[in-house]
DNA sequence: TTGTACGCGTTATCAA
DNA sequence: TTGATAACGCGTACAA
C-alpha cells in the first residue's frame, strides 16, 4: 500500500511538504500543493492510522464497552454514540463484557493501548473502575459510563431519570385506583434498577400505600426473570393488580406469565415496563412503557467526549435524560369486583373458564 | 503509561530481552525472565496494539460492516462474531453503513489502514466491491461476505439457505390448501430478498399454482414496508390466504395490516416470516417463520477469517447455513368458506361485525 | 542466550 | 514556505 513517501516521490517534494497538504499543519504553495493532492488521488492513499496514532498520541476511536448488544435496548444505545462518532470522523470499537467483571477489565486495560480519544462504557455491574478510569485521564482520555454507574463514580456520565420515571409509572397506575401493587426490579447492584425500585417506592409511600417485602421481586433483567417472578406475585394473597416492570424484557415475561396463568390483561392485571422498546408496540396487549431514548444516551456520550477532547476539562458533568409514560393498552383501572374484596387465585382461574 | 524501556530498565535487563520474554521468540534464562514478568506486572504494563501493529503489519482488530445494528436481526450476528473473535484474542470495529454506500466506501477505504485481520462485510447493496476486496487481498487480509453478496462476489462467503427456507415454507402453506398465496420481499438488488423469492416461485410453480406479478410485492425489509403492501395485497380479488413474507419485520407489518383490516390471523390469513427473531415470539399470534441463526453466521465468518490467517489459502469458500422452518400459530389452513368461493375484501368486513 | 540497532509510517521541530 | 531529521513503541535480524 502507497505510503508517504511514494506520494512525495510522485509529486516531487519531501516528506514534510506531503504531511503539512494532508493536515494543513502549514501553508504550501499552489503548484506543489495541487500536484501532492493530484499524487494522492492517483495512488489512492491513505494515511495509515497505526501510525499516525502513534505519532500523535492519539487515533480517531472511540472504544464502547457494553454488556451485551443482543440485549435489546443497547443496538440504539450504540447505534446513537457511532453516528455522533462517524459524522466526526471517529470510528468505534464496540466490546461486550456480558456482565462478566474480568472481561471488562480486558477490554478496558487493552483498549488503551489503542489510544483511543474516549471510552463510553455501560458498567456491567457495580465494581469500581475508578482506578481504570483516573489510568485514562492520565492519557488525556475521556470516559463516560452511562446508562448505570459503577461504584464511588465520580466521572462524566449520562443516565436516564430512572427514579422519576418510575415514580410517575406508579403514580398513574395508583391513580387508575390500583391499591394492590407490585414491582419486579433488576438486580439491584446496577444503579438503574436501584433508582427505579426507589421511584416506585416513592409513590406508594406518598399514596400511603404499604409494601409488604414479596411484592417487591428481583430479578435479572430479561423475559425469563419476568416470568418466573410472575408466578410467584400471582401466587400471592392478596393478588396484586398491576406489576411495574424494571424494563420491557421483564414486562415481557410478566405478560406471558399473566397469559399462561388465565388472567387477561389489562382487565385483571396492569403492566408497565421501562424501555419502550419496539417489540412493546406488537405484543398483544401492547406494552404501555417508561420511555427513554437510548439512541439520545448514545449521542450525548459521545458528544460529550468530544468536546472533552475539544478541551472542555470542567468538573464532572452528570447528564440526566427525562423519561416519558408512554401509555399503550397494558394498563386500565382495577376491575370492580377485584376492588371490593381480595381477589384470589382461584378467581382468576374461574375467570378463565368465563 | 509504561513501555518497554522502563520494564527494561527495571527489570535490569535489556530491550530485547522483555520483548523475547513478552513474546516467547526466544529462550530466556529463568532469574531474568521472572524478574522481567514481575516488572510488567508491577508496572500494569500492557503492548501498545499501535506499536504492535505498525510493526507486524498487522493487528488484532477485525472490521466488521454492517448496515445497521438497530436492525433487530443484525446484533446476534455481531455477538456471534466477537465471540469468536474475542476469545481467539482480537477485537471487533464495528461500523454501520445505513444501506448507503458511499458510506460503506470510506469505511471500506479507512479499516484497511488499521491492518487489521480481516473484514466481516454484510454489503448495503449489489455494488460491487471486488476491487475494494482485490486492495485487502494484496495486504494479505481476509475478507468475507455474509448474509447477502455483491456483485461478482467471488471471495469467501457465508449466507443462508434462502431459497429452500423460502420454498420449505411455501410449501408449507401450499400443503395446508392455500391457493391464493401472496409474498412481500425485500429489496430485490439485495441477494438474500431475490434468493427467497425464487424458493417462493419454485414451490409455488411445482404445485402448478400461478402467481399473477401483483401478488408479489416488493419493499423495504421493515415494518412500514409490509404494513403499506399488506395494504395493498388485501385490495386484490381474490384476497390471498396466506403471505409469505421476506423477514420478520415485514411479518410484523402485515400482521397489523391484517389486524387493522378486521381480518384475522390465522383464520383468515396465513403468514410466515423469514429469520425467527425473538419477537415474532411474542407477537399475537406468535409468528411462524424461517429460522436462520445470526449467531452462527457471524461466527462462521470470524472462525473462516480466523482460519485464513492460519495459512490457509485454499479456494474461495461459500459456506451456505441451513434454515428450519419454526411453526407457531400464525398459520392454518384457509376457511371452507374462503376455499369455495373467492373471498373478498366484503367478506372479510362482514367478519369484523361478527 | 543476550544486547544493539534499525525500521514500520507518520508528525513535529527546526534550520534553511 | 520548504525540506531534513528525530521520535513515537515495538519486533527482529544480527552481532556479541
Amino acid at each position: 500500500m502507497a505510503n508517504m513517501h511514494e506520494i512525495a516521490k510522485r509529486a516531487g517534494v519531501s516528506l514534510g511538504t506531503v504531511s503539512n497538504v494532508l493536515n494543513n499543519s502549514a501553508k504550501v504553495r499552489e503548484p506543489k500543493r495541487t500536484r501532492v493532492l493530484e499524487a494522492v488521488q492517483e495512488a489512492g492513499y491513505q494515511p495509515s492510522q497505526l501510525a499516525r496514532g502513534l505519532r500523535r498520541d492519539t487515533t480517531n476511536m472511540i472504544g464502547m464497552i457494553i454488556p451485551d448488544i443482543t440485549n435489546p435496548f443497547f443496538p440504539s444505545v450504540v447505534r446513537g454514540a457511532e453516528d455522533v462518532a462517524f459524522s466526526n470522523g471517529y470510528r468505534l470499537i464496540l466490546c461486550n463484557t456480558d456482565n462478566d467483571h474480568s472481561k471488562e477489565i480486558v477490554h478496558l486495560n487493552e483498549l488503551r493501548t489503542y489510544l483511543p480519544t474516549g471510552l463510553i462504557v455501560i458498567p456491567s455491574n457495580f465494581s469500581d473502575l475508578t482506578a481504570q478510569a483516573e489510568s485514562y485521564r492520565r492519557a488525556g482520555t475521556g470516559v463516560v459510563c452511562i446508562d448505570r454507574l459503577p461504584k464511588h463514580w465520580s466521572g462524566d456520565s449520562v443516565t436516564a431519570d430512572n427514579k422519576t420515571g418510575a415514580y410517575n409509572a406508579t403514580r398513574h397506575l395508583i391513580q387508575l385506583g390500583h391499591t394492590q401493587l407490585a414491582t419486579i426490579t433488576g438486580p439491584l447492584h446496577l444503579t438503574n434498577a436501584k433508582e427505579r425500585l426507589e421511584g416506585f417506592k416513592r409513590a406508594m409511600k406518598e399514596a400511603k400505600l404499604s409494601l409488604a417485602p414479596e411484592y417487591a421481586q428481583e430479578t435479572s433483567f430479561d423475559k425469563q426473570g419476568g416470568y418466573s417472578k410472575t408466578q410467584v406475585l400471582l401466587r400471592l394473597i392478596p393478588r396484586p393488580t398491576a406489576i411495574f416492570a424494571g424494563n420491557d424484557m421483564i414486562a415481557l415475561g410478566v405478560l406471558l406469565a399473566v397469559r399462561e396463568s388465565g388472567l387477561r390483561c389489562p382487565e385483571d392485571i396492569s403492566i408497565i415496563g421501562f424501555d419502550d422498546l419496539d417489540l412493546g408496540e406488537t405484543t398483544n396487549p401492547s406494552l404501555s412503557s417508561v420511555s427513554q431514548s437510548g439512541y439520545q444516551l448514545g449521542t450525548t456520550a459521545a458528544r460529550l467526549l468530544l468536546d472533552r477532547r475539544q478541551g472542555d476539562d470542567g468538573p464532572a458533568k452528570h447528564i440526566v435524560l427525562e423519561t416519558l409514560l408512554k401509555l399503550r393498552h397494558s394498563v386500565a383501572p382495577p376491575s370492580q369486583a377485584l376492588q371490593a374484596s381480595a381477589p384470589t387465585v382461584k378467581r382468576g382461574t374461574k375467570r378463565k373458564r368465563t
